[in-house]
DNA sequence: ATGCATGAGTC
DNA sequence: ACTCATGCATA
């Protein structure tokens, strides 16, 4: 058998279409267009995915569902998260008439976690260095972390989120 | 919607 | 120490 076509004829096999970008984009539109069609939060869908009870699926937070719909997160985070979204969406669309209720227990007092704020100036600082090495050796992060007078760990950090925003599908940018 | 952070897994 | 998936807190 003569593979003259070789791996031109083969493309069915291996690109299927669960991992086409443009595919993940139109699923992330019509899933979203849906879930407001349902009435439902992100918040909603993120806590009502427990009861799905798929193995080893729990429930996800607000901020993923919001980074699904955007597509804020990298292609292989939305290739493994659209089979379990759609089974919900499959499952709320064909229950639409049930009324599930999930009243929060309530905890008082818990320690509430701060959110560190980097100032515009010092913001733009790190960008710059990050166009220079987008991934600084420990010592230069010390080195930065002084200039700006921050932490070193929050400089660290700030390099590692960086770089994973790269990573992401759609990038935040306003146009 | 997004910024800074955590924790598990990896190299 | 990094990547990657994920989330609390907040704009």
């Amino acid at each position: 058998m003569a593979s003259a076509v070789g791996a031109a004829a083969g493309l069915a096999s291996i690109c299927d279409s669960e991992t086409d970008p443009r595919e993940l984009e139109a699923f992330a539109e019509r899933f979203k267009q849906r879930r407001i069609k349902l009435g439902v939060t992100q918040a909603d869908v993120g806590s009502a995915l427990a009861n799905l009870k798929i193995p080893g699926v729990g429930s996800l937070s607000q901020s993923t569902i919001c980074r699904f719909e955007s597509l804020t997160l990298s292609h292989n985070n939305m290739i493994a998260l659209k089979p379990i979204l759609q089974a919900w969406l499959e499952e709320a669309e064909g229950a639409q008439r049930e009324k599930m209720n999930k009243p929060e227990l309530f905890n008082g007092g818990e320690k509430k976690r701060k959110r560190t704020s980097i100032a515009a100036p010092e913001k733009r600082s790190l960008e710059a260095y990050f166009a220079v090495q987008p991934r600084p050796s420990s010592e230069k992060i010390a080195a930065i972390a002084e200039k700006l007078d921050l932490k070193k760990n929050v400089v660290r950090v700030w390099f590692c989120n960086q770089r994973q925003k790269q990573k992401r599908m759609k990038f935040s940018a306003n146009y």
